[in-house]
DNA sequence: GTCTATATCTGGATAGAC
DNA sequence: GTCTATCCAGATATAGAC
């Protein structure tokens, strides 16, 4: 269908390469941040965060000690701690920074379709195309978020449900509108979400297997339509 | 449908409780184990497990340390060590043990079922009711895979391939019969298995929303069902 | 801004009394 | 079989030289 987003638009479309991030990040954090010259902290920046996110994804954020980080990073431990001011700040940092990117592209993605099947259908390639190129955020955010301080917590259980929503809420007006038949749509969406969590938890089984994240989407779509379309 | 498997029989039919699982679990390994009276290792076992479970799955294993499980387990750390002789063994322990057990009980109702289509259903329920009863295990094999020594990690990927291909098994042989429509199988099975992960690891969710297991399979079967079954 | 060196503490593990 | 006391490696965090 010639309406479906592809990943290759995408891609040139967003811009969420870890540079962007962190310069993101630096300018909206400067008053945390002691160093004061963009280019230098953006630079230390992109080598903390890229550091942070492979050491812990493969094996955990707290069996990652801050001297492994420091030699991966390449910047001695002094160094760190002038970009946080604790590794518990750390994990805030990036789960605060992953979390507002995702949510702005996201919600760019679907705003302002009226067609609610399109609407779906573009709300599920945009978060798997999101959470292809993001990654290790994504993955990072699900696995670490119980380390997380109870405030910090529950900003993360809040996020698990407003994705959630999005979806939900595209599922009732449709059903409103007639487009889509009457199922349960809050555990559809419980279930759809999932199913979009499986793509970026699970990579390593799909890369084996040659699934590229269109093929996965083109399946998906295809399932949820066969579910909430009318018969 | 009348066929279909019932919570509160399957509950009654296999006996997981945690003293069960510790009592094999030290008739199994006795040699390891220095304590030789079965009441007092059995007892121990119990609150190890149930306290090391606990923590764990509020702040990760690696978070937890062996005084704080000591504390949670009223037992001693001398004590603790007659039990294991590392951390990382009694992570290998619950992995191990939660994992025989759940392969026992999986695999034992399904075999003998010929009605594919039963099957199916018989092995969502026995999947997502077993998640149920043992839902503290299998939360924490998700989890904590990535804490495991190389070999163990190895083992802990074939178990998530294993139960995969359970699914993917019922559904090909039930495409050769003509029971299931041509569908991508290994696409659906690893999907599928997604969505019964779903139930253990976000219990919080449907607890506050009052949607129980056997609401949550119905609405599983008839997703799957209405995808695989012939139009 | 960045580094090295170090203070301070916590965690895993064990020895030996009971 | 269980506990207390302790060892020591390794962790976070910081001070101060450059």
């Amino acid at each position: 269908m010639s309406d479906d987003l592809k990943f290759k638009t995408f891609k040139k479309l967003v811009r969420v390469s870890m540079e962007d991030m962190c310069r993101e990040y630096f300018l909206g954090n400067r008053e945390n941040i002691r160093i004061k010259k963009e280019g230098v902290a953006v630079k230390n920046l992109v080598k903390i965060f890229n550091a942070a996110l492979t050491i812990s994804n493969a094996k955990g954020f707290s069996a990652m000690s801050l001297r492994e980080l420091s030699a991966e990073a390449g910047l001695s431990m002094g160094a760190l701690y002038t970009y946080f001011t604790s590794k518990d700040e750390l994990l805030d940092m990036i789960q605060r920074q992953g979390w507002m990117i995702a949510m702005r592209v996201l919600l760019d993605q679907i705003t302002e379709i009226e067609d609610l099947r399109l609407k779906l259908k573009r709300a599920i390639h945009a978060h798997l195309y999101l959470s292809e190129v993001m990654q290790p955020w994504f993955y990072f955010s699900y696995m670490e978020t119980k380390n997380l301080a109870k405030e910090e917590r529950r900003n993360a259980i809040e996020a698990e449900l407003f994705t959630e929503r999005i979806f939900v809420e595209i599922l009732t007006q449709g059903q409103e509108k007639g487009v889509f038949r009457a199922v349960d749509v809050e555990l559809a969406g419980a279930v759809l979400k999932a199913m979009l969590q499986e793509w970026y938890l699970k990579r390593w089984k799909y890369a084996s297997r040659g699934i590229n994240v269109e093929k996965y989407a083109d399946f998906l779509i295809d399932l949820v339509e066969s579910y909430v379309l009318p018969r």
